[in-house]
RNA sequence: GUGGGUGUAGCUCAACUGGUUAGAGCACCAGACUGUGACUCUGGGGGUUGGGGGUUCAAGUCCCCUCACUCACCCCA
């Protein structure tokens, strides 16, 4: 095809009305309820310099990060071959790219403003870009709503972020999670665990990384496929043998309890502090979704105690995540600043939604269409619009005059409930023909009637 | 990154094992009612079948390459 092509790039998408509305009550919930929790919104730039971004989020990471190409003669100097007769480099053709989360960007700003409150806690909600493959509820560009707490390492803060997450999502009408129409769960874990486990099992600290992916597989592809993997990876039989035991076939694995009184005291105190959190949180709008996950690993590299994960039925991936990252904003100042937060997917809460037909009648649209015929001076059209707007309508004025069919017609197709007809007789008497679009039914009332009239439906 | 699938009108899809001029529904436009739409009737516009190459008397159909989209895995939100 010589033609341009039309699509958005890959993973990206345009959002027409109908698809805003949903995205728009959702993120007026989202954003709703994080500020009932005392959260104030915070937004950064598309655009954050390399060294910002690398070296956050693991390997992985940092090759899905988009890169912004130098321009002019910077890339023309960057291009040149080096004295040494090296090639240029992708450091040395970039230095900035698109935000990959929101999490390193507010770490960033932390470390900025001095002046924020003692105990910063914003929320946002904005795109963020990763280079990776598209697939189902999995987009290049797409919405996070991150809440965060920095300044405590108090679990108060951890239950809080939860509690947000929770009742945004219960709010929006997901169910509680003993709810067979399907509700949503938080699984929790603690990195600190993880590492303590694989430790004990005796696997090396630089396979820690692997070990923990491929845990976390073990719902999906079964004990013997986590360990297939693990040995795959260059870890010891043994050692997999070993870890895999710390958990049953199921994930359920060993209480909190066990993990508490175990020989390993880095273990026993990530799970006193787990269950601290699974107790402070009882009594608030998560408890009842929370649920300890010892095979819950996550991928980001910041995190450093208590993990989330948001899961329902039905969805592959996740509704959101987060966790705590004591040691991040301390790789941007001096003062170490810890922090938790939850992110929730917009796309994902919206994929769930839309599966389940969970959205409520969203008005959209123009609620009336002013027809006017050929004899009636635009100008005279315009003031009686602008009359009923003033009146607090959503008025689209036809902005030529043909046939009234033609007009009537298009009233239709915009899904308009009602239209509007002014002729010489209407306008005489500063009156309006209003047409229920849905039954047919028509009657002539003062101007100033018609909005009360519309507005009663 | 691995494996599978699909590309035909604006949209959803047809076209038997290769065989005349590639069809239908919806949508769009125009017409019976020049102050009345959504339902009915009639007519009409619209396609180099994603692109390129090959096999053949003949390719939407078979083969190769390429691009795009899509599903699963991986990973994530």
């Amino acid at each position: 095809m010589s033609q341009i092509s039309t699509k958005p790039p890959s993973g990206m998408r345009d959002f027409l009305a109908p698809d805003l509305a949903r995205r728009r009550h959702v993120i007026g919930v989202i954003a709703r309820v994080y500020e009932s929790f005392g959260f104030t919104p915070l937004e950064t730039p598309t655009i954050e310099n390399l060294s910002t971004l690398l070296g956050k989020y693991g390997p992985e990471g940092d090759q899905l990060l988009y890169r912004l190409l130098h321009r002019r003669e910077r890339l023309a100097r960057a291009l040149e071959p080096k004295p040494d007769g090296s090639r240029p480099t992708e450091l040395d053709l970039s230095d900035e790219g698109l935000r990959y989360d929101l999490t390193v960007p507010l770490a960033r700003v932390v470390a900025n403003y001095g002046e924020l409150p003692a105990f910063y806690k914003r929320y946002q909600i904005q795109p963020v870009w990763r280079a990776d493959r598209p697939a189902k509820g999995r987009f290049r560009e797409f919405f996070q709503c991150d809440v965060d707490i920095c300044g405590t390492k108090s679990l108060v803060a951890d239950a809080e972020v939860c509690g947000a997450v929770a009742t945004v999502l219960r709010e929006l009408g997901f169910a509680k999670p003993d709810d067979p129409a399907g509700g949503f769960q938080i699984h929790v874990n603690h990195r600190e665990l993880l590492r303590a486990m694989v430790a004990e099992a005796g696997i090396a600290a630089e396979k820690e990384g692997q070990a923990l992916i491929a845990l976390d597989k073990l719902d999906k592809i079964g004990a013997d496929g986590v360990k297939a993997e693990l040995i795959e990876k260059g870890i010891a039989a043994e050692a997999a043998s070993s870890l895999l035991s710390m958990i049953d076939d199921t994930g359920a694995g060993p209480s909190l309890d066990v993990w508490a009184n175990g020989p390993s005291e880095r273990g026993a105190a990530a799970a006193r502090e787990l269950q601290e959190l699974l107790s402070i949180a009882a009594g608030g709008p998560a408890g009842a979704h929370l649920v300890f996950d010892p095979t819950l690993a996550r991928g980001l590299s910041y995190y450093t105690g208590p993990i989330f994960e948001i899961t329902c039925a039905g969805l592959a991936g996740s509704m959101g995540g987060g966790g705590r990252y004591d040691g991040l904003i301390g790789m941007f100042t001096k003062r170490q600043i810890p922090a938790v937060g939850f992110s929730l997917g917009l796309e994902r809460v919206l994929l769930v939604m839309e599966e389940r037909g969970m959205f409520p009648p969203l008005a959209a649209g123009p609620q009336l269409l002013l027809c006017r015929f050929p004899d009636i001076a635009p100008a005279a059209a315009v003031a009686v619009a602008t009359q009923l707007r003033a009146a607090g309508l959503r008025v689209e004025l036809y902005a030529d005059t043909p046939s009234l069919g033609k007009q009537l017609q298009y009233a239709n197709t915009l899904g308009a409930p009602f239209a509007a007809i002014l002729g010489g007789n209407e306008l005489a008497q500063q009156s309006l023909t209003l047409k229920r679009l849905a039954t047919g039914e028509q009657k002539t009332l003062p101007i100033a009637d018609v909005a009360a009239f519309v507005k009663a439906g």
